[in-house]
DNA sequence: TGTACATCAGTGAACGCGCGTTCACTGATGTAC
DNA sequence: TGTACATCAGTGAACGCGCGTTCACTGATGTAC
């Protein structure tokens, strides 16, 4: 009880954690570019005006939203980096986890995978800007394995895109799919994520490199 | 100059085809969701009540929007393959096939990657019918190769899809960087390419098979 | 070929509505002394 | 601890605007005889 650290800057941070909240439950059925800013600050529960105290613009609130949610999806690459054992029961549980955070907050990946080719510039950068991070950290984790000696750090980098890239099309095919239909599309995603590491396996088998 | 097929008619198709060719530029720069009738038809040159003439809201142009886009790219997924020659110079001249499409009908490319997850329900359905008949139409042509031997025909319509969802975002890439990164952007989709055949051709070597 | 009527793509006025943004304000929280 | 003033998150009225949709209409095209 020294000093509180703020009670109106805390209560300013809630707000603004309503009105992220509020924008990604409207974003399950709609895209950023047609989200009204009064409409977000009626299902966070203030005064249309009150909303150009946090953001600039409802743009603004989409890229901090990206922030945020693709923040959140970080130690889930984490998870799937760490896992253990065997390649191909390492491949099923990295499925496997990819499909319980699905589960758990649909409404990210919507988001993620809506707007990372939508209609509002700002956010689809930030969203390409996360992604290439993350396709950075698995080609960095690819680089520290054993069985990568040969490999560029081009390739590290172009493999580590198409397990990111893998990762969102899943997402959204489960999304797509619904709950009912989970073990089905998890066992498709498994045998790409299979294949493209028996490819990754037999990469450096021929001699043709370069242009 | 027997019957002349109808002026009437003939003047309502070309309308209808103003009305789409208009939403179609004005879809580069947003996504369908927050395409208004009055920017349609005024980009087109039409009231906007004449809008009802033709489709009965936005959405229902969207999705024939979307067969006459994807229709338009089904001469390309044939075209790609009908490709000949070795393995590697053939994927090197899918991957320029794709490019020169992409560069001819940029809006085509961009209105599908963007609707493909966008807000707008039925649009996201009609592509997610059409991108799984391309995934078909290709598992169809690998099943008729040589060394398609012991695929089941899950596991072709499962590398089909693979090779549809590359496409794709090959295509949104081309897109995002622009033309002047083409060269770079088509090197590392080549790359993936090859990566992703390597291990369809290794893909009977191991024996684990089924759950 | 000519006439009388039917069809229907496109018009233009009108409507009610929700939008984003401005502005002066309120009153609780924070700060200086 | 108490007081006087400053800050600032949230309010509520007001604005002008473009939206989707309705309706009765016009006049060129099509059809029947």
């Amino acid at each position: 009880m020294s000093h509180t650290v703020g009670v109106r800057q805390n209560q300013k941070l809630r707000t603004r954690q309503a009105l992220l909240d509020a924008a990604l439950g409207l974003l399950d059925e709609q895209s950023l570019s047609s989200l009204g800013l009064r409409e977000v600050t009626r299902a966070a529960g203030i005064t249309p005006t009150a909303f150009y105290r946090h953001f600039e613009s409802v743009p603004a609130l989409g890229v901090a939203l990206v922030e945020q949610t693709l923040g959140s999806l970080h130690g889930m690459i984490g998870a799937i980096l760490a896992e253990t054992g065997d390649s191909e029961a390492r491949l099923d549980r990295s499925v496997e986890l990819i499909r319980r955070h699905v589960r758990e907050q649909p409404a990210h990946f919507r988001f993620i995978a809506r707007e990372q080719h939508g209609g509002v510039g700002p956010v689809r950068e930030a969203i390409a800007a996360q992604l290439r991070l993350f396709a950075e950290e698995v080609a960095a984790t690819l680089a520290a394995e054993p069985g990568s000696g040969g490999w560029t750090e081009e390739d590290l980098l172009m493999l580590g895109g198409l397990y990111v890239d893998h990762m969102v099309i899943t997402a959204s095919a489960l999304l797509d799919a619904g709950p009912a239909d989970d073990e089905r599309v998890a066992r498709t995603a498994g045998r790409r994520l299979r294949l493209i590491a028996l490819g990754a396996l037999h990469w450096l088998d021929e001699p043709a490199q370069g242009a």
